[in-house]
Parts: C-alpha cells; sequence; structure tokens
DNA sequence: CGCGTAACAAGTTCCTTGAC
DNA sequence: GTCAAGGAACTTGTTACGCG
C-alpha cells in the first residue's frame, strides 16, 4: 500500500496523527484490544484506518531496518553531532559523542568536567520514536543498535525518561517547547536540519521560536527547512495532506520514493511552519 | 548486565525592572 | 515608549545508585 492509497482514503490531522503515536506507545503490541483502544483515542478514525496507518509505520520501520532507508552517517564519528548537529549549545562538544566511547571510562567528574550534553537533533527524536514504536518502551539497547546509531542504550534510556516525563505533564499550565513536544515522527517541520533542536539552542525548530517571535528573525524564511535538508519535496508523494503517518517520516533520510510520508504537509492552521508541535498555551503570559 | 529513577549541573529562554 | 541588563525559571543531558 502507499502514502497515497492511505492519504486518499483518509487525511490524518496532526492532531490525529498526534494521538496516534500517543495511544501507540500507551498501548503495547501485547495489550489486549490494542486496536480498540487505540482507535478510541484518536477521534475520527476507524480500527481499519488505524490499522492501516500502523502498516504504512511499520513498512517504513521495515526499510530503516533492512537498509532500504541510508540512515545519515551518525555514528561515523562526528557527523551529525559534531557536524551541523552541534548547532551551537553541542557547539563545544567535542562531536562524537559520547556515543560509546568514553561510557565505559567514569573519569571523574572532577577530572574532566561533566561532559557537556550533546542535544537530540529532531531526526536523532524521531528515530527514537521509530524505535520506541518498533521495540517498546524499554528496550533501549535496541533501539540504540538500530535506530538511533548515535546514542547508547543509556543515553536513549535517559532520553525516553525525559520524553515521559513531559508527556506525562503534558498539561501543565506554561512550559516552554522541548523536542519531547515531537511525538510523532511524522511531524516533520524539521527546520533546523539537523541541528539540536532541543527547545534550547535554534528555537527554531521549536515552538519556542513561535512564541518569542520578536527576537527570533524570521527563520524559516532563511531556509525552506526541510527541503534544502532532506530534499522532502521529492519524498514523492502528494505532499497535499497532512503529514500522513506518525512514523514515516523523512527523519532525515532520503526516503525512497514510495516513502509518502510528507514531511510537512501543509498545515492548514499551522501557525509557524517549522515548529512541530506546540503546547496549547504557549503565548500566554507572553504579552509583551 | 541492563533498566529505571533520582540528583546534579549546564545552558537557554522568559519576565521584570530600571534607565534613557 | 523603547531598549538593555539582571535574575529567575525551565529544559535537557550526564552520572550515580538501586533493583530485577
Amino acid at each position: 500500500m502507499t502514502v497515497e492509497e492511505a492519504d486518499s482514503s483518509s487525511k490524518w490531522s496532526r492532531e490525529q496523527d498526534k494521538a496516534f503515536e500517543n495511544a501507540l506507545a500507551s498501548y503495547p503490541e501485547d495489550f489486549s484490544d490494542r486496536w480498540e483502544k487505540i482507535a478510541a483515542n484518536v477521534p475520527g478514525k476507524t480500527l481499519e484506518e488505524i490499522k492501516e496507518h500502523y502498516e504504512l509505520l511499520e513498512d517504513d520501520v521495515n526499510r530503516i531496518e533492512s537498509g532500504c532507508v541510508p540512515l545519515p552517517p551518525y555514528n561515523s564519528s562526528e557527523s551529525s553531532a559534531g557536524d551541523e548537529g552541534a548547532g551551537k549549545k553541542g557547539s563545544s562538544h567535542s562531536g562524537n559523542c559520547n556515543s560509546e566511547s568514553n561510557h565505559g571510562s567514569k573519569n571523574s567528574r572532577s577530572d574532566q568536567e561533566r561532559r557537556k550534553g550533546i542535544a537530540w537533533t529532531e531526526d536523532e527524536h524521531r528515530l527514537f520514536l521509530l524505535g520506541l514504536d518498533k521495540y517498546g518502551k524499554g528496550d533501549w539497547r535496541s533501539i540504540s543498535r538500530n535506530f538511533v546509531v548515535t546514542r547508547t542504550p543509556t543515553q536513549v534510556a535517559s532520553h525516553a525518561q525525559k520524553y515521559f516525563i513531559r508527556l506525562n505533564s503534558m498539561n501543565k499550565d506554561r512550559r516552554r517547547s522541548s523536542i519531547h513536544d515531537i511525538t510523532s515522527v511524522g511531524n516533520g517541520d524539521v527546520s533546523a536540519p539537523q541541528g539540536p533542536i532541543t527547545g534550547q539552542s535554534n528555537g527554531t525548530a521549536s515552538g519556542g521560536s513561535a512564541a518569542k517571535s520578536t527576537k527570533q528573525p524570521p527563520g524559516h524564511s532563511v531556509a525552506p527547512p526541510c527541503i534544502s535538508v532532506h530534499g522532502v519535496p521529492t519524498m514523492g508523494q502528494p505532499i497535499g495532506g497532512p503529514l500522513i503517518s506518525a512514523v514515516g517520516t523523512p527523519v532525515n533520510l532520503p526516503a525512497p520514493a514510495h516513502m509518502a510520508y510528507g514531511v510537512r504537509a501543509t498545515l492548514p492552521g499551522a501557525v509557524v511552519p517549522g515548529a512541530p508541535v506546540t503546547y496549547p498555551m504557549p503565548h500566554t503570559s507572553a504579552h509583551r
């Protein structure tokens, strides 16, 4: 099946997509009545549509695993993080990461000051989500090996910890946007190439910027986010509809033509093209 | 040995206050 | 009314510890 099909049969709104992702994470594969539960959590979608959507997602994962979808040269030492990934804060880190190198060696913190964290890029986070869908919560090792190859299981676990905490506190009053807001790989908007999108650095990617657009130069205008980076437009899909799947997204991979998952679909109501998801709160207090 | 959780530290962002 | 500086708050990544 192709995305076109799914797409034509039913459009997935961003919210539905997100709900789908969340539900997916909430109900593991062995969960009885899993699909019913998920369907119940995704307004406007039938059980069949849900399953169909999942198949698309799974298909992507398989492609990734089978190597059909070349992963970014992350782990090859400095690749992402070191390269562009180090948007700013990560900058200093000697690129390569921790990935595994110095992990085992516990240099006393005094000895080598605490390593600065290397912000997760949106791509990494998406891969993480993919892995989460595939292996489920807990199998960080597999996720690390097969998806987020640039991160060690420990790092993945840590990231997951923050991620879930974030999810659980989703309704807090005012919070800043963060990479964890991306709950679906399909949210496409990878505005910032591979830079650390951790909400902090270049707010461009995350809602943050959106909220405080004032200080931030009209970021997107600069460079068509995805396009330049992923060559998205090519994704071979009629990016006409809302981004489709939760997972199959361009995760910065030269996705095969079939991967119709539009990276960033035309967001109807989207306020900020580059901002993935924003909680329902941003502007509130920020009167200024 | 691997996973989950908590604590710690660093960096970024937002808000408030003061001066011009 | 606008701009700048300072401080507080928040987010995130790493490390350490305990448990199965």
